[in-house]
DNA sequence: ATAAATTTTTAGTCTAGTCTAAATATTAAT
DNA sequence: ATTAATATTTAGACTAGACTAAAAATTTAT
């Protein structure tokens, strides 16, 4: 599999974990490429049984196509833990590396980087980690703007994990683990008053909307 | 630079570590394509200001490409140090891996690599590991075949690090650091015998010329 | 010093993956 | 239920990096 194919499996996996179909434009859209270039791979991909297609219906992951989309989310989710874990890299700097060794072909290398790992469950956004079956234990995450009111929370995970979102948390002392209590939400605008670290702070929904929780 | 480009720097750099000059023919030989391809990504390599190119005269690393080959030396050597030290890989599996982690684009990745890995000098198989700079402090090794008779020696690296040579050691129990002593050179067909464990053994001019050591 | 052998280069072809522009389907709006 | 807007596919072109076959330069051998 080429590294093309397998940035294409990628994409069309992120549009729908649940496996909904995803349409040409959409993926041309994720991929920044043209329409026409993903009806070309598209083509390819569904005779080499990695996708469903039919035309103009969108595309669909079958079985094997979806268990090579996971086992490329698992790499790249592995590499990010090393990269923060053990070679000290912040949680906004590792995407982009984690691009290039999401494409690294070893088995060994994966199993064995997983147990040096200590098996981690999620990435340093709180995104899980599959197995190498492709099965993904997600928890009951929900974000925090759909958190009611009084509910004390942890952040477990980010919904956006650009640079500017990270570099945003950082700045106000937000990390995974950090405990958050909702006090009130505005109604104009949807932002919300929280407690974190003891101190009150307002939440735009543009925030509240990208951060993960779990109630406590 | 395309993982190409860098493939044909490599090649370069190791037909002529001295830096003398490379032919079209040699290049395409180790590289395993045909010498017409070769002339071509010469061509472009040397308007890329890479490397010396005259027609028909072969062709040599410039400063900027010598840089540029070492760096991807130095990536490929130290992830083999990785993966032998921290994930138990075997000297003769590292290789193939090692080819495709030493495309991986990030400064900051190799240098915390290299800090993670205690700046090793040398890789599994004893070959220097050059600095961010390309400066390789290569010892004054020599060939076992050369050594002369009742020195006493430690073996420091290989000359042949396939996955044959690199078992067959195994088999002997002969790796880095092992102690050898020799105790005798045969006119007839160059083999040796040595001591190697407290035990005399017999060893052919294919393996005496593929071991590196270091007189003590 | 010429002929023969070898090496290197050139010219033209192929595939993967992209693109633009045009044609065709589908969906939404009146 | 047509028309308009949008989405998708097709057709044809381009680049990188490989190839084969043939031409040209260099080296080796007589």
């Amino acid at each position: 599999m080429t590294r093309s194919e397998e940035n294409y499996l990628k994409s069309i996996f992120h549009l729908a974990e649940d496996n909904t179909s995803v349409s040409t434009n959409a993926l041309a859209k994720k991929m920044k490429i043209k329409a026409s270039s993903s009806t070309e791979m598209i083509k390819k991909l569904s005779e080499k049984g990695h996708v469903y297609y039919k035309k103009y219906k969108g595309v669909k992951l079958t079985k094997k196509g979806r268990l090579a989309a996971t086992s490329i989310v698992r790499k790249h989710r592995l590499w990010e833990v090393f990269l923060v874990d053990k070679l000290g890299f912040s949680w906004d700097e590792v995407h982009e590396v984690a691009e290039q060794l999401e494409h690294i072909k070893s088995s060994k290398l994966t199993d064995e980087l997983d147990s040096f790992l200590n098996y981690p469950k999620a990435d340093p956004h709180g995104d899980p980690i599959p197995d190498s079956n492709g099965n993904i234990i997600d928890s009951k995450r929900q974000v925090l703007a759909n958190v009611s009111i009084h509910a004390n929370c942890i952040c477990i995970g980010v919904n956006d994990s650009s640079k500017f979102f990270l570099k945003y948390l950082d700045k106000f002392k937000i990390k995974l683990g950090t405990k958050i209590t909702v006090l009130n939400r505005e109604f104009y605008d949807s932002s919300m008053t929280v407690l974190i670290n003891n101190k009150k702070t307002s939440i735009s929904k543009e925030v509240s909307n990208n951060l993960y929780v779990e109630i406590i």
